[in-house]
Order: C-alpha cells, then structure tokens, then sequence
DNA sequence: TTTTTCATACAGTTTATTCTGTACAAAGTT
DNA sequence: AACTTTGTACAGAATAAACTGTATGAAAAA
C-alpha cells in the first residue's frame, strides 16, 4: 500500500467522520476541521490545518474559536514553540454528547417556561372575557398551549433519560 | 382582555413554540409553518398560512410540501372546497421525536458501516506494508478508526435506549 | 530598539439559501 | 367552449453564511 493511498483513505474517513459530527449542528467546516485533528491525533498549528481542509488561515482561526467554545478542543502549549497548537478532546462520546443533550435541555426547558408563563397569563386575563365567542377562543387556544406544554415535558423526559444512559455508558468504560 | 391581545399571545406562543420546533432540523420558516397549523387547530388554506406567516404563496407552497414529506402535516379533504386544506398531525410527541430518533440511527448506522469497510480495507492492504514509518502510520490511523467506530457504537446504543424509552411513553399516553 | 512572526479584526467577495412575482397547466365554473 | 381559480415551476432578487486577503497589534527574536 502506497503512501498516497493511505493518504486517500485518511481524506474518506475524515469525510465520513465529518458527517456524523454534523449531526451534532456543528457547521460541515467546523466538523471537518475536527475530524481532521482528530485523526492526526497530535497538537497542530494553524497553518497545517488550512493546508489539510484546504482553507484560508483566518477561516481556520475562526473554526478553532468555535471548537473551542464547544469544548472540543483544546490549545496545548509546547516548549519552544511560537504557533499556538491545538488538539483534538480524546473522549468523542462525553464532550459531544453530554453537550448535545444539555443543549436539548436547557432549549427545551426555557420554551417550556416561556409557554408556561403564557399559560398563566392567559389564565388570569381570560377571567374577564365575558364575549361568548372571544370565550370559546381563549379556551381553544389554552388547549394547544397545554398540548405545547406537555410536548417539552416528553422531550425532556426522554433527554433526561438519555442523560443517565449516558453516564452509566461513560462508567462502563 | 382584547381580541387584539389574544392576537398578541397567539403570536408569542408560535414564536416560542417554533423555536423548539427548530431543533428538529426544521428551517425557521418551516417550523413556524407547522406552529402556526397546529396553534390553529384547523385545516388551513395555502393563502390563510400565508397571510398568518407573512409570505408568499409559493414560499408558503414549498414550506407545506416539506412538511409533508416529513411527514408533519397532511392534506384534507373537504366537501365543496376548491382550495387544498391541510392540516398539522395532533400527536407532536410521536411525529417528531420519532422521526429524528430514526434519523439519527440511519444516519450513523450508515456511517459507522462505510467505516468499518475502511477498517477493512486497512487491515487487508496493511499486510503488504513493509516500511517501518508507513506501517506506524496504518497503525496509528486504525487507532483512530476504531475510536469513531466505538463512536458511532455509543451513539447508536444510547438513540436505541431513546427509542425504546420514546415508545413506552407513547404507551402511557 | 528594531525587526520579524504570529493570530485575528475587518471589509469585501463569493457562495448558498430563502423568498417573490410571473407564467402556466390542471381543474372547476359558467 | 370560454373563462376563473388554484397550485406550483421557474427565474431572478434579497438575505444570510462562509471564506479570503489585507491590515494591525501583540509578542518573540535579533
């Protein structure tokens, strides 16, 4: 196996790799440039990324600002070198996962409030509706907002069960 | 209170509810869309959704098409009706939770697949490397294939929990 | 101190997405 | 058959997102 065919199967894993962590709504840049320093697996400097995703030095700079807002990378320092170096977290499952569902449930739970707080308002304000057909309407309306309401109970439900799934997999390992 | 106001919370509750539509891979149009469909509680007409969103017909057009597809939504018939009518599916909890538990499967499913065939594919033309440095390079690369293919194994085992959790819930209801 | 090297802010460009108005075909009405 | 009404295909406009090259300031090297 030729050195150019390996590096022909680097360039597909990365783009497999890439896919899945798009999943994660992180922008097709932002997930092949993680993919990327993952799979070299050691710190990299700026320029060395641009030269392998094929983009300019400030997108990278950019990229890597993102990545590391999302604790998923981090910047390594090493004796003697100018370039800041950085690096791919090593535990896939944890960092993106554990991000992703706290980012499910924090959404979720502030709609949910949000509804709620309607839901209340509407209750106390529709005490003095005494128009019959405006009546029918605030009633109708109230019904959706408690099927709305029942609906973020259920996601949250089900992410809070993910959530503990999740930590007893991380045990696990 | 006013019909004006009742206007008013109709508004701030699709805005909120839409938001958390978003998080299912809806664009904002369509997940307004489908807010907009299911506060109503009705079937609807193709220039009532315009008119409530604020477009187009054909923009309104589209975004109804792709509700469809995903299955959110579905035409209705009406009796001496010319205009098509549709309306949003009741069961919020089931449409959609369960079609992004199935998107999420599918979608790594396939991936973890084209990876493990990378593997292979490694593993097969690794035995005909005889260079030193190549050959730490096969390993060091197989290292990081069978850390995202224990990815995706993760991933998959907790969406399945989702799902299993996900249809108890729909049971109870 | 002067010079070099680096990351990033910024402004402008390119690319992609979303929306609109016109046009047309299919179906309904007269 | 002639005329309306309706949904959507299509092309172009508007908007948003991503990228690039230049410029600048901060830090290291000379």
């Amino acid at each position: 196996m030729s050195k150019n065919q390996l590096e022909n199967l680097n360039y597909l894993i990365v783009t497999e790799f890439a896919k899945t962590l798009e999943l994660f709504d992180l922008s097709s840049s932002e997930a092949r440039l993680f993919a990327v320093l993952y799979i070299e697996n050691r710190p990299m400097k700026l320029d060395e990324m641009g030269e392998k995703v094929g983009k300019s030095k400030t997108s990278v700079s950019n990229g890597v600002r993102s990545l590391l807002d999302l604790n998923l990378v981090e910047r390594v320092w090493k004796k003697g070198e100018r370039k800041d170096l950085y690096q791919a977290d090593e535990d896939l499952y944890r960092k993106f996962m554990s991000n992703y569902i706290h980012k499910w449930l924090d959404a979720t739970n502030r709609q949910k409030d949000s509804l709620e707080q309607i839901e209340e308002q509407l209750r106390k304000e529709s005490l003095q509706v005494n128009n019959p057909s405006l009546n029918e309407y605030v009633d109708d309306l109230n019904d959706r907002l408690i099927g709305m309401i029942e609906f973020h109970k259920l996601i949250q439900s089900t992410f809070k069960d993910i959530k503990h799934s999740a930590t007893s997999l991380n045990k696990n390992n």
